[in-house]
DNA sequence: TTGTTTAAATTAAACGTTTGTTTAACTTTG
DNA sequence: CAAAGTTAAACAAACGTTTAATTTAAACAA
C-alpha cells in the first residue's frame, strides 16, 4: 500500500477525470498538470512518466477493488439467491461509484496489445468469476438452482450491463421527469434501476421463479 | 451511399483495425499509411484530415447498420419470442462479424465531449430500441410476455453482453478444448453460446418459461 | 533562538520526437 | 494538354520528458 502526498493524489483523481472523459492518448500531461494546479514537470518528477501515472491510477482503484472481493466471501448463512442479491447490489453501487476509473477499464481492456495493466484487469476479472462460480455451482448441485447456465456468459453479461449504462445515462436522463433530478439522486434512481433489472433476470434464469 | 476506389477501401479497412487496437489517438496517420500502403499524403488528400477518416470509418459501417435495422422490421407472422430470437441471432451474427469496429464505438461512446460520431452512435441506438420496444410492449399487451420488464435495459443487456465478450475472448479461448480450434471455428462457437446464453436469458425474462 | 546544512519540492525553459497537414514537384491517365 | 494521382520533403504545433536554477522545509549544532 502506498501512500501518496495531497498533491500526487490531486494529480492521480484528475488524471482519473481526463483519462476516463479523453482517453490516454487523448489526454496531455499538459492538460492534466493544468486542471490539477500543478507544473509539468511535477508529474514526470513524482510518477516517472505518463504511463506509470496510468498505472498508479489503476493500482490506486484495483487494490480497493482486491480487498473488495476478499470482503464478498464471508456470510455463509445466506441463501444463493440472496447472496447473489447482495453480490449484485455491490456490485453495481461500486462501479457506479467509480465511473471514471470504469471507463478507462473499458477502453484499455481493447487495447490489442498486452501491458501489465491488460494482465491486471483480466486477473482480477478472473478472481470476480472465481467468487461467483462456486455460488451458482454449488446451488446447482443442492437442486436450488436451475442447470443448463453458462456462468461465464452471466458474468460478462452483469459486467456488460453496467459498462453500458454508464456512457448510456445522458440518453436515459432526457426522459421528461428525469430531466431536472439533482445528479446524485439521479445516481441513486439509476442504482436502484440497474439493480432492480438485474436481480429479475439473475431470479428469473438461475431459479424459475418470479 | 458514397463509392471508394480501391485505395480509400484500403485506407479506411486499416484504419478500421488500428483504431480498434489502440485507439483513435494512439494510431497515426503514418502507421495507417504504413500498413495500408500508401503515402501519408494520400489519407490528407482523399479523406482531409484524420478526423473526416474516422468519420468515414462510420460512415461505412453505420449506413449498413440502418439498412439492418430496416430489414429486421418486417415478418409479421413470427410469434412475439421468435422475433426476439432472430433479433438476437442476427445482433449477434453482426457484431461479431464487425469487431473492430464494435471495439472503435465502444471507445468513442465513452467520449466526454460530444461529436457527430458521438450524435450518430446514439441515434442509431435509439432506432434499435425503437425497434425491440413495440415487439416487447405489444406481447405484454396481448398477455405472452410478463409486464414489469425494463426494456431501455434489456436492450442494454444485449448490448453490452456482446460488447464486453470481444475483448473478452482471449480468456474463453485459454480453456484446453478451444486452445487449438481454428479462427473461424471458434468464432461459430462463441457465436452459438453467446446466442444460446442470451436466448435463455430472454426467455427466461420475458416469459415465465424454459 | 540563532545560522548552517541537506534534501525535497518547485519552477520556467529547453530538449528532441512525433504529430497531422501542406507543399511543390513529378507521374500517370484519359 | 489538362486533370487526377502520387511522391518525398518540409511545416509548425504539440507531445512527453529533462534540465538546471531556485525555493521551501526540516534537521542539526552552537
Amino acid at each position: 500500500m502506498e501512500d501518496y502526498n495531497e498533491k500526487q493524489l490531486a494529480i492521480i483523481s484528475v488524471a482519473e477525470k481526463l483519462f476516463a472523459e479523453k482517453g490516454f492518448h487523448g489526454t496531455s500531461v499538459r492538460d492534466i498538470a493544468q486542471v490539477a494546479e500543478v507544473n509539468i514537470a511535477m508529474i514526470s518528477y513524482y510518477f516517472g512518466s505518463k504511463d506509470k501515472l496510468l498505472e498508479a491510477v489503476f493500482r490506486h482503484r484495483m487494490e480497493a477493488s482486491r480487498a473488495f472481493i476478499n470482503e464478498l466471501v464471508q456470510n455463509d448463512t445466506m441463501s444463493p439467491l440472496e447472496k447473489i442479491y447482495t453480490l449484485i447490489d455491490r456490485f453495481v453501487n461500486k462501479m457506479l461509484n467509480e465511473q471514471s476509473f470504469q471507463c478507462i477499464m473499458n477502453r484499455e481492456q481493447l487495447n490489442g496489445e498486452k501491458s501489465p495493466i491488460h494482465n491486471l484487469i483480466w486477473t482480477v476479472k478472473g478472481e470476480m468469476l472465481g467468487l461467483m462460480r462456486p455460488i451458482i455451482t454449488n446451488a446447482q448441485d443442492a437442486g436450488i438452482f436451475h442447470t443448463g447456465i453458462d456462468v461465464e456468459l452471466l458474468m460478462t453479461t452483469m459486467f456488460g450491463t453496467i459498462h453500458q449504462i454508464i456512457p448510456a445515462q445522458h440518453i436515459l436522463r432526457k426522459e421528461p421527469e428525469l430531466k431536472n433530478m439533482n445528479d446524485e439522486t439521479f445516481k441513486e434512481y439509476l442504482r436502484l434501476r440497474l439493480s432492480t433489472h438485474l436481480k429479475k433476470l439473475f431470479k428469473a434464469i438461475l431459479t424459475h421463479e418470479f
